[in-house]
DNA sequence: GTCTGTAACG
């Protein structure tokens, strides 16, 4: 447990971390301060600059050239990385996406690329929103001290986590660090503002602040500033108070950022009085309240319900030129709906598109939902046309929430509209999309689409919502395709860690019905002991009367194996089957012998059918030593149950 | 003149 006792192995092996890493404890100051000034660095004054170089003018010519690769190929010999990596630079401040990655790989011809020309080119892909190439070059990287060189890792990591990619953010900061990087606080300042929009954003917070901590890194005010909306995020509202004031005490005066996520911390309970209390300190700080804390205190005030407030502090904001995108409207609008207050949010948004005040959708989205959940559908439906005449641009959620209400008023031709926006705009469908479309089929009564849609929600890797696909399930067996029913029910148990029991009675329920017993006894087998013996009973009579005669036995041992006592009458149908067999007596001796071990016993009507036919077997002597082994057996243990 | 980060809405 102790550093100290793994010291001397330590010493023995350089793989393991440096001994700062398992002492908990830091050296008083890490990293020491060093005003980095001409007089510490010594460097002579440089009689540079005097006349114009080569090299200079190169970039100057390739940086404004329309073609820059046909321009780098003209100065191939005069420029160096560097110069490269000021065009490389110039590309992406220009917003030139496609020149940036010609001149990337016009670099990369010519080995071309130091740290930096990654580092830039990843953040710049960062910015293009295209995660996917940056992980492909990184991937690419052979040379390992490049892959850990602390910038090019940071950057790679930026452009995953600015473009939403945080779960491959984390995975690839791990395969680093297990490749030896060592992270600084631009990584942890990266990986940190990650956790923001993450489920478990907060533990994994305290994980990286642990690990900063471990590696003598130091808390900045930004990181602060993270953390505590880190905080708000999650509904950590004591835990932000804390960081707030340990903040304060590392001697950090807390800024507007600090100030509003703590605001928003206490908007999350609506906690109006500490609300106030902040404000009040806030303005004896010496601070000016601004447009973002401003509305962050409208949202306290909206969702505490206090609306006389909220619309008070509304005028203001719009008469201080605060409210002039959809935000604080939004804030209102939402509070209004959730307060059960439709009309007054109707009021407001109209008043809002009154003003002239542009919308993203947001409050389109806010108002077709709660028209939608209040049962207005046609006024719902109206609204996601309007947005759509507007030619307002459509994200996920905006076309979920038009999907939504399009499929409540089966106006068919929107919903495909929506669907093809969907793709032309490249937006991936997620649960909430897959959902709507499955009930709208649902609705529509056309199963087979809500299949289709099951399946491939379930090939994109989505968890399927049990209660719709096992309505979906049902229906496509009472509409006559059981195969698909099967196909459902399969999908539901391999993307469900645990199903509902009541799934597999019906599904096998469908199964029998439609005489699909190899399936049936697919169920069983995996599920017997949570389907009700009636159940049980109606599939092995089904069975043993028309399932595949080799697999009876097994059929039997599954029975059995559950804990459910097989009925005389099942045996008997089952020696039916085999009398008509001769051919599978092995089978039928194999089941006479074995019900012996379990203590079953057939009946006087079987055993008389099966003495009969004895000879057809050619086991005359042998079937009656079997039963009458039987009839012992199942005497005494049936005196034992009597007992 | 290599990389980084913080606040409000569906």
């Amino acid at each position: 447990m102790e550093a100290s006792s793994s010291l001397p192995m330590l010493a023995a092996s350089s793989f393991l971390p440096p001994p700062q890493l398992l002492a908990p404890t830091c050296p008083r100051r890490a990293i020491p301060f060093v005003r980095v000034t001409a007089q510490t660095l010594e460097v002579p004054e440089a009689p540079k600059a005097l006349r114009p170089s080569p090299r200079r003018s190169a970039v100057a010519e390739v940086k404004a050239s329309p073609d820059p690769v046909a321009a780098l190929n003209r100065f191939e010999d005069v420029l160096q990385t560097q110069d490269c990596n000021i065009i490389l630079r110039h590309c992406g401040d220009t917003r030139r996406w496609d020149d940036l990655s010609k001149v990337f790989e016009w670099m990369q011809e010519r080995e071309m690329t130091n740290a930096a020309s990654y580092s830039s080119y990843f953040k710049y892909l960062g910015l293009s929103r295209d995660p996917a190439r940056a992980l492909q070059v990184y991937g690419a990287i052979q040379d390992r001290p490049m892959r850990v060189q602390v910038s090019v890792c940071n950057s790679v990591l930026g452009c995953l986590v600015k473009n939403g990619r945080f779960d491959s953010s984390f995975k690839l900061y791990d395969e680093m660090i297990r490749e030896g990087l060592s992270p600084d606080p631009f990584t942890y300042s990266t990986l940190l503002s990650g956790c923001m929009k993450l489920k478990q954003g907060y533990t994994k917070a305290m994980g990286l602040i642990n690990e900063m901590k471990s590696r003598c890194l130091q808390m900045d005010s930004v990181i602060y500033g993270t953390l505590l909306a880190i905080c708000a995020s999650h509904n950590y509202c004591e835990e932000a108070e804390v960081y707030f004031q340990k903040m304060k005490d590392e001697g950090h005066s807390p800024n507007l950022f600090h100030y509003s996520s703590l605001l928003n911390a206490y908007s999350e309970n609506a906690d109006y009085g500490k609300a106030e209390m902040l404000m009040k300190d806030l303005r004896s700080s010496g601070l000016t309240p601004n447009k973002v804390m401003l509305t962050t205190l409208l949202k306290v005030y909206s969702k505490g319900g206090i609306f006389e407030k909220a619309k008070e502090l509304l005028t203001e904001l719009e008469a201080s030129g605060f409210a002039q995108d959809e935000m604080p409207y939004c804030i209102l609008i939402d509070g209004l709906v959730k307060g059960g207050k439709i009309e007054e949010a109707k009021v407001l948004f109209n008043e809002m598109k009154g003003k002239g005040v542009k919308s993203d959708g947001y409050a389109f989205s806010i108002m077709i939902s709660a028209l939608h959940r209040g049962g207005h559908h046609q006024e719902s439906k109206q609204l996601a046309k309007e947005f759509e005449t507007k030619n307002a641009s459509y994200d996920l959620v905006m076309l979920n929430t038009s999907l939504r209400t399009y499929c409540s008023t089966n106006d068919m031709e929107s919903v495909m509209r929506m669907l093809k926006k969907m793709d032309e705009l490249n937006i991936s469908p997620d649960n909430i999309t897959f959902n709507t479309l499955i009930r709208y089929f649902c609705n529509a009564k056309v199963y087979h689409l809500a299949y289709k849609t099951i399946e491939d929600m379930h090939t994109k890797g989505h968890q399927l919502n049990e209660e719709l696909c096992s309505y979906v399930m049902v229906q496509l067996g009472k509409a006559g395709f059981p195969s698909e029913a099967f196909s459902v029910y399969n999908m539901l148990r391999y993307s469900k860690r645990t199903v509902r029991k009541s799934l597999h009675e019906k599904a096998l329920g469908i199964l029998v019905s439609a005489e699909l017993l190899k399936d049936a006894y697919i169920v069983v087998k995996d599920n017997a002991e949570l389907i009700s013996p009636s159940s049980l009973e109606k599939f092995a009579r089904s069975f043993m009367v028309s399932g595949n005669i080799n697999l009876i036995n097994d059929v039997m041992k599954a029975l059995n194996r559950s804990g459910w006592r097989i009925s005389q009458d099942i045996f008997g149908r089952a020696i039916q089957r085999y009398i008509r067999k001769p051919d599978k007596k092995h089978l039928l001796l194999c089941l006479l012998d074995w019900m012996t071990g379990q203590g079953y016993s057939v009946d006087s009507s079987s055993r008389n059918l099966l003495l009969k036919n004895a000879q057809l077997f050619g086991q005359n002597q042998l079937i009656a030593e079997i039963l009458s082994k039987q009839q012992t057996a199942s005497r005494t243990i049936g005196q034992r149950h009597k007992k």
